[in-house]
RNA sequence: GCCUCCAUAGUUAAAUGGAUAUAACUGCGGACUUCUAAGCCGUUAUUCUAGGUUCGAUUCCUGGUGGAGGCACCA
């Protein structure tokens, strides 16, 4: 409709005199204004030399002559908006619409035929899978699912740093601790070894050359006592990774290991003497060259840096999940800096990758004692995290007298909240860990999204225990705020996906089970006696819908009952 | 010192250069013999600062202040 209507401005004002103006057909801030609302008057104005109110006035004679399908009536308003409100018919359609498109419902085919690869999580084995990795899966996951609503053919990648000094850490600790290949050790025991091993780093110089050469040993595997210990440590920790990914609803299709990146990169390192000159003992790229600054590619003692081994990785993607269109990469944003070296690098190696890859910065989650570190031991553990707001979802539950008070509805709560509060605002901004806000599920929350959803299916089942099935035949010659609201969840999977921004899904959705439950209040659904019943049950139906396809875009499942 | 990002009610946020800056939380008040009260209705309060561009600036530009990240062998 958006676009429809686009066409047709463009098309008067060229009418006019002024075809090259470029102005917006959006959804008016308030919606007594209309159904969408245009500022083409005002900005052709200084082309065309005339006020925009007297501009306004001659589109909306042109629109006039020439009606546009759907459109109901041209208003001017204000300093010179053009103001369209749709026909009722419209909104009756678009509920027939949501009823037969369903899941697919929202989408668009604006990346159809394209492959597209999205990069996210990247936790390292042997360390802490924290809130922080939470934060960065719900802003891949959704990255990806927006992808796929709007056509693409998508693939989640996950990569993880199974060899670099942290694990030298690990493995240290783990040694002092006394854990074995074969002693019962769990994710907690390898966090514990891992602040051991880290802290011991810095204040003991020994030590810290005793943990470079294991960190050799773990790159070269010919110790084999360390290589046990080695297994069977990314074992426990990759297990303990994939419990905590099947909860939160992400399932990859590929994953990467430094292991198997580092050796490529530095392949690519020594094949290219030209892009990373020596310098140091250590082979550089000289980012000055290109206004940014130079990073280490490999280090001094032979071994490959982040840096490499991502090079490599770019290659590796394609060669295990064939040629992809685009390839997204989500990590938090203090990586931005370097990524910018990185593919200016990647730039004179694989000129078609660095072109199609794209790195989306994020900001970190602190804790309100300041920035997380598992070298200290000061993070949440993800699991810890995501049981506690369980345990809590679980009581209000009971409290409220929930229909289905059980576990695992509780855990499908606490993952709402926790997506909702990472995912509510900008991914660009950084957020204070507040637990209090995490474990409301009242107002603005995940939880009330998902109650809306539910609330709606109870009373559609109480509907047709009553016989009443959903119809659009007879329609309020009036539509409903919230059946206005419909429309624009398109043009929201579409804009939050070319902003890169899941926020604005939220936003959208929250205000959609608003209007729905303002409407819930003040208007029975299921009343046999009342005319309109079928008609209020298919607008039930088509919020249901939307709240599920768009809580599905932000990872966050839609319970029938809670 | 240099580079990048950020700054909106008491708090967390929203607002492709547009109309009276929008919600939620908190506080106070209210409705209901009714489909899930995790709900609904009412009420107070906001664009860091100084300039500039513009018919119009929270949005763009410049300076300042404050915060985060980065500036060669960690990722």
């Amino acid at each position: 409709m958006k676009v429809t209507i686009e066409q047709a401005l463009r098309k008067v004002l060229a009418d006019l005199g002024a075809a090259d103006v470029t102005f917006v057909v959006e959804r008016p801030g308030d919606m007594s204004h209309g159904d969408y609302a245009a500022n083409a008057a005002l900005v052709a104005s200084k082309a065309l030399g005339r006020p925009p109110r007297d501009i306004a006035e001659s589109l909306k004679v042109k629109l006039e002559e020439a009606p546009i399908p759907g459109v109901a009536t041209v208003t001017v308003a204000g300093p010179g908006f053009i103001n369209i409100t749709l026909e009722r018919e419209r909104f009756s359609d678009t509920l027939s619409l949501i009823a037969s498109a369903g899941p697919e419902w929202g989408a668009n085919d604006s990346w159809a035929g394209k492959r597209v690869v999205v990069e996210y999580t990247d936790p390292n084995p042997f360390k802490e899978l924290h809130i922080g990795h939470l934060f960065t899966n719900a802003v891949g996951e959704s990255i990806a699912r927006l992808f796929m609503m709007n056509g693409a053919n998508v693939k989640r990648v996950n990569y993880q740093g199974d060899v670099g000094l942290h694990v030298a850490h690990a493995l240290y600790g783990m040694q002092q601790l006394g854990m074995t290949p074969t002693s019962n050790f769990g994710a907690r025991e390898l966090g514990r070894a891992y602040a051991l091993g880290a802290t011991t780093y810095k204040q003991d110089e020994v030590a810290a050359a005793a943990i470079r050469e294991l960190n050799k040993r773990i790159y070269d595997r010919t110790d084999a006592t360390i290589n046990d210990l080695y297994d069977a440590g990314r074992r426990v920790s990759l297990t303990y990774f994939e419990t905590i990914y099947t909860m939160v609803g992400t399932r990859f299709d590929e994953y990467f290991y430094e292991s198997e990146a580092g050796p490529r990169g530095l392949e690519l390192v020594h094949s290219h003497p030209d892009i990373f000159p020596e310098s140091n003992g250590a082979r550089i790229f000289k980012g000055e060259e290109h206004g940014l600054h130079t990073r280490v590619f490999q280090n001094h003692e032979g071994l490959p840096t982040y840096e490499a081994k991502e090079l490599a990785l770019a290659k590796m993607k394609e060669e295990r999940l064939g040629i992809y269109d685009h390839s997204v990469i989500s990590t938090s944003n203090e990586i931005t800096e370097y990524f910018k070296v990185l593919k200016c690098a990647m730039g004179f190696i694989y000129p078609e990758l660095a072109a199609k890859t794209e790195h989306l910065g994020h900001g970190t989650v602190r804790l309100a004692t300041g920035k997380m570190s598992s070298r200290t031991g000061d993070v949440i553990p993800a699991l810890d995290f995501i049981n506690e707001v369980a345990e809590a979802a679980l009581e209000k539950m009971i409290a409220v007298g929930a229909i289905n008070p059980d576990r695992d509805t509780a855990t499908q709560v606490a993952i709402a909240a926790i997506k909702f509060v990472t995912l509510h605002g900008s991914i660009l901004q950084d957020s204070v860990f507040d637990k209090e806000r995490a474990l409301s599920f009242e107002g603005d929350s995940g939880p009330y999204l998902q109650y809306t959803h539910a609330r709606i299916h109870s009373v559609m089942e109480k509907a047709t225990a009553a016989g009443i099935s959903p119809s659009t035949r007879n329609a309020p010659e009036a539509p409903y705020e919230v059946e206005r609201l419909l429309g624009y969840f398109p043009e929201v999977i579409a804009s939050a996906l070319k902003d890169r921004a899941p926020h604005q899904v939220v936003t959208y959705l929250t205000e959609l089970a608003g209007s729905f439950n303002s409407f819930y209040s003040s208007e029975r659904i299921a009343d046999k006696d009342d005319e309109y019943a079928p008609y209020k049950l298919a607008l039930a139906d088509a919020v249901r819908t939307t709240l599920k396809n768009g809580l599905w875009v932000l990872g966050i499942p839609a319970p029938e009952k809670m």
